[in-house]
DNA sequence: TCTGAATTGAAACGAACTTTCAGTATGTTG
DNA sequence: CAACATACTGAAAGTTCGTTTCAATTCAGA
């Protein structure tokens, strides 16, 4: 997010990767990479539904293993936020960050900050651990749900941030 | 772990909190409890087997439930560490505090950092953001097991932290 | 166009819980 | 202590989310 890699249009990109490993281009990977690769953060249920939008011949299990792929090749990683689903994060023009979760509405906000990383390290130390990666999530409720609290829910407000 | 609690028989406390419920003690509850909260962390599977040592006739449900009341009374929390099972954090003397956790063994590292906390606080204003609660989890190598790298993989060593 | 390997979708399977329910244990009242 | 209303329990069935299996199809490159 804050340190954007060298852009590539998600085509190519996916292409690319296929090609380097010997794999197949498909139509329905085609379609569920760009899709997937046009957003930030999404679960297998919704991608399925907008996949479906476009061809709803593809199945969801399509949409696991393409997702997996992604992942395979760092343009994608999971997260395990609140109990609910997986939620895949699009990291194909995003180096590391971390998340601030609204509990109310589900927006996610993403940021990295260099200090906490450097007492994360501090700590490791102190412990005589080496970090190899880490999961920073903080949750609470965004400006537009905290100022609604008491009054009536606030409308849909992003929740694909 | 750094700021306990007034510490207090785990019979008593589980006897109290039933109490305040209005719910029954019974000696399911009473075993599973005294296991859980003389050690820091397991799974329900693990608690389940140890559970089993002193009475095999007690199922795996009753442990599910039980360690759900705990959680709700505060005395246990969840997590998610890796992507394997819910491990529950017997919470009952402690306060806040995250994890550092060894990817080869399983050991579990707890620490708190008051100047890591200050930053998140930093990253939320800035974001008009306000935290409930957080998670942090730091993966990689104890030192036991990145002194091994390389060599014969080493024995256990307090898997439980 | 031919051909063999990769890919797909459906269905079966699996892991980790959760719900349901009939029988049992508990605490309370008399 | 006895009787009772309920809470509790264990087994089995049910969920949810995701993975494996497999026959049919599609792709890439000769
Ligand atoms: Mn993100
Ligand atoms: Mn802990
Ligand atoms: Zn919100
Ligand atoms: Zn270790």
């Amino acid at each position: 997010m804050l340190k954007p890699l060298p852009k590539a249009r998600s085509s190519d990109l996916l292409r690319a990767r296929l090609r380097e490993h010997g794999l197949k281009l498909t139509h329905q990977r085609e379609l569920i990479a760009e899709l997937f690769l046009s957003q930030d953060h999404i679960t297998v249920e919704e991608l399925y539904h907008e996949v479906a939008k476009n061809d709803p011949s593809i199945g969801i299990i399509t949409v696991y293993r393409t997702l997996k792929l992604l992942c395979q090749w760092d343009l994608a990683q999971e997260r395990h936020f609140g109990k609910g689903k997986t939620i895949y994060d699009n990291v194909a023009w995003k180096s590391h960050h971390d998340h601030l979760i609204c509990t109310k509405c589900g927006r996610i906000i993403e940021f990295s900050n260099f200090q906490i990383e450097k007492f994360q390290e501090q700590v490791a130390g102190e412990h005589e651990f080496r970090i190899t990666f880490h999961k920073l999530e903080l949750y609470g409720m965004c400006k537009t749900c905290d100022t609604h609290v008491g009054k009536r829910p606030p409308r849909a407000h992003g929740h694909t941030a």
